[in-house]
DNA sequence: TTTGACTCTGTGGTGCACCCTACCCTTTAA
DNA sequence: TTAAAGGGTAGGGTGCACCACAGAGTCAAA
């Protein structure tokens, strides 16, 4: 278990962006210490981050990204990938014509 | 020439979009009457108008959109849009590969 | 036990790219 | 001539995705 500047290091995103995404539950740490309140992240969590950030490099939307993490299956990942990835392809080939 | 109006119609730009961008100096009307301060568009605010929608579909920030509008030559035009271009195609490969 | 580093929760601020409203003046068609 | 439509400015508001700071409590090593 990573305590929040640990977590914050490892993944890369910072504190107050681990805070935003428990907020927005896009990410909610595990285990939260209910005397303190000090929030607990753990290995999934760290998968967790990995595929936010990579689905933020696709210039997905919070709102989008929550989709995709509320259902336990993923089953929107691929659906949500193919389209950013056509989106963008169009928004290249439309330029490469030029 | 064409009052804010017209041009907005013509373009799909909104009036306030169109103001906005004359305030940030990317696009300014090339005469404003002086006595009533309208501002009136001709042909060439249109060509430009429509580049800068293409740069906006192309992820471009106001910024360096400036740049490009900047020298009359259109010099950095190429330099940006090859960039951006290869900012998304990167993205593109980048999922491919999963 | 102390001290410094860490955490928490508000709450407010930022930058971007606009949008909206109020209020006033001007143009234009009837 | 008059009334609607359309123009102007100024200033505030919006949504997104965070960042920063204050003030208070907590942890951990010496």
């Amino acid at each position: 278990m990573y305590k929040i500047s640990e977590f914050s290091e490892l993944t890369g995103l910072s504190k107050e962006t681990l805070r935003y995404y428990e907020q927005e539950k896009l990410l909610e740490p595990p285990y939260v210490d209910l005397s303190n309140h000090y929030r607990y992240y753990d290995d999934g969590s760290f998968f967790l981050a990995a595929l936010l950030q990579e689905l933020r490099n696709f210039e997905c939307t919070i709102q989008e990204m929550k989709v995709v993490m509320g259902n336990e299956s993923f089953k929107d990942l691929e659906n949500l990938l193919e389209l950013k990835k056509k989106r963008l392809e169009e928004v290249v080939q439309k330029n490469s014509k030029k």
